[in-house]
DNA sequence: GACAAGCACTTGACAAAACATAGTGCTATC
DNA sequence: GATAGCACTATGTTTTGTCAAGTGCTTGTC
């Protein structure tokens, strides 16, 4: 490697930070998760149907970075609540800027992005 | 429980912001060029080392929304330059929120490769 | 009491995305 | 005059995400 030698500490956190959040569902579980705890099914659906293998992957490595709760109501219905953690809570700021974000520079519905 | 039959309109705004954000090397780019911004070969060493042929499709697809500019400077001995459009630098936000969160409750135990 | 539907997932085959690596045509440096 | 660098593209492999179906059980409807 080059000059890799680069500021460690900092540079890393974001960089972390952003290959934890750029998986494919992660936002938005978090975001549908950020307005109350549900089940399994429930999130898939309010996040827009997300498949089963991947829901359960994205929630499993959540959970491992103690972002999501996972809560087994019973087992013998299934019944199981996720819900986010303060860590998980703490990235309402993180959707709230990219909502703000979409809603004032992304091309709306309204808006063609036929953009010069 | 809030009714999840929601229309794709008014959910689109995140939902499409965070589409766009949560490709592989998306957040990465965008935070280097809040940098300044430089060449190709340059960039891709500076968000760690995406391959060529990513970068190119991310890079295409960014410039396609509006958020970077590519300014070919020389062809022959060649020369190119990203950077940010406004609506690219507005993105200063949320990778700030990112970053921040990512400081506090992704610290050094999260560092490591956490797949369990 | 039988039967469909729902829960929380898992499994397995498949497609799409990202990957490494090599190569293009040129120049500037060694 | 060989090497390395620029901005990429092409090729083939690995990783990641997706669809569809299935599991064991309960609940609701008849």
């Amino acid at each position: 490697m080059p000059d890799r030698a680069a500021p460690p500490t900092e540079l890393c956190a974001v960089h972390d930070a952003i290959r934890v959040l750029q998986g494919k569902w992660t936002l938005q579980i978090v975001r549908a998760l950020l307005g109350g705890a549900c089940g399994f099914n429930e999130l898939a659906r309010a996040i827009g149907g997300c498949n089963p293998a991947t829901l359960s992957k994205r929630l499993e490595a959540l959970a491992g970075l103690g972002l999501v709760t996972k809560r087994i109501e019973s087992t013998m219905p299934p019944r199981t609540h996720y819900s986010l953690t303060r860590a998980g809570r703490a990235l309402e700021g993180v959707v709230a800027a990219i909502e703000s974000w979409g809603e004032r520079y992304l091309p709306k519905p309204a808006r063609r992005k036929t953009s010069a």
